[in-house]
DNA sequence: ACAAAATACCCTCAATTGCGGTATAGTTTT
DNA sequence: AAAACTATACCGCAATTGAGGGTATTTTGT
């Protein structure tokens, strides 16, 4: 027989955390390890519960979600964690994600799909509400729209390496001695670089190529 | 009683096709109003089957399933469109995303699931399979890390306003012709910006800059 | 095998930039 | 009222960069 998933509980509303801690402990596959109303003494709570994932409620007092989210991940990398919350808010979603969330659900979400997606998160995947994905998705194409259509200007690896230094503040003497070439030669490569993509500074091509993720 | 969701099916293994077109026809709530095997005659075949999801083939002969998903959300960008992939390609996952797709499941995924996925589109939300999704948290970490904690580095505004024009590529003389204040004086702002940022030269701000998102 | 790229190197000159200063007027904070 | 900060402006000097010309190997594509 599998061993249970373990799963530690942070919900600042009491009559949910029994709730939760009822269904997990009710079904089979699923042992709550930890049920906590607020984020003090996060990592005492988790080191003594530790859980396979953490199923976290955004909104507390105190330490927020997200702040324990980031916390936890940086002990446990191991251990997953699923965002619960009421709110959609894109700004919440994007930190929550970049904080190392591995799932996003919205509270509405039935009993059967937060354990379907308690086991999404468990084995390696990710686990989110239609429209947490949608926002997602709308997130993406906003901070990532240059990608359609990538126009290849046709750098030779040598420009696309140089141009990667340039990219990372290198000036250009700083460049040579760093990829064994003369000065002189960095400036060909260089003006050829100005040439392709169609600038005449320095500033230009650094711009140009983080924005259109030329590098 | 409500009506149908139309779908309609891109898929180039005939043998699948039928098999998507047999379940969706089979399940009360979902009618395939077509199926083709390739991308021809595209436009013309939205047209006449007017679906109101697509299930889209990312792997096909001829057109492919990201073009095609740009094309058909250029033309009718209600259609939600559902990509199905037997692949878990970082970069296809970025492209269909920018493409305009409203989901991203994968081939192994149950007969069940997919029509839920059709249904979370049909209503405005997306799907995303769970190792997708992963990806797709991976993917949007590492395009946009630097959001927590944006530094402040406390520029005023005009430091901004002169960062920004350094940005978009232009020299120093140009910044100061644009915003009517001496050559020398844009210098000092540049200078001051520097030492706020903690670089040495313009590109390494302007790198800096776009990174971080200060500007 | 040959042409076309790509790679590597060099030079000069003018423009731009980086770095060190200084200075005045106005505003905000203490 | 003094101190701190902001916005503005200038000078000189050295270093870096951009623009224009070269030349000579080594791959690469056909």
């Amino acid at each position: 027989m599998p061993t249970d998933v373990k799963v530690t509980i942070f919900e600042d509303n009491p009559i949910m955390l029994d709730a939760y801690k009822a269904i997990l402990n009710g079904i089979d596959g699923y042992t709550c390890v930890g049920s906590y109303s607020n984020c003090d003494n996060l990592q005492h709570n988790i080191e003594r519960s530790m859980p396979d994932v953490v199923l976290m409620d955004i909104e507390m007092y105190g330490i927020n979600g997200i702040q324990a989210t980031q916390t936890i991940k940086q002990l446990y990398p191991q251990i997953k964690i699923l965002i619960q919350t009421v709110f959609e808010e894109d700004d919440k979603i994007f930190d929550a994600l970049c904080a190392g969330a591995n799932g996003y659900i919205t509270k509405n979400t039935s009993p059967v799909k937060m354990l379907e997606a308690i086991n999404d998160v468990h084995n390696g995947g990710s686990a989110m509400s239609p429209t947490i994905a949608a926002k997602m998705f709308t997130l993406f194409k906003k901070i990532a729209p240059p990608t359609i259509t990538p126009t290849n200007y046709h750098l030779t690896d040598r420009e696309k390496e140089i141009l990667t230094l340039m990219v990372d503040g290198m000036p250009m003497p700083k460049v040579a001695e760093k990829i064994f070439l003369s000065y002189e030669t960095v400036r060909t490569y260089v003006k050829s670089i100005y040439n392709k993509l169609h600038v005449a500074s320095a500033t230009e091509a650094v711009s140009k190529s983080i924005k259109e993720r030329i590098v």
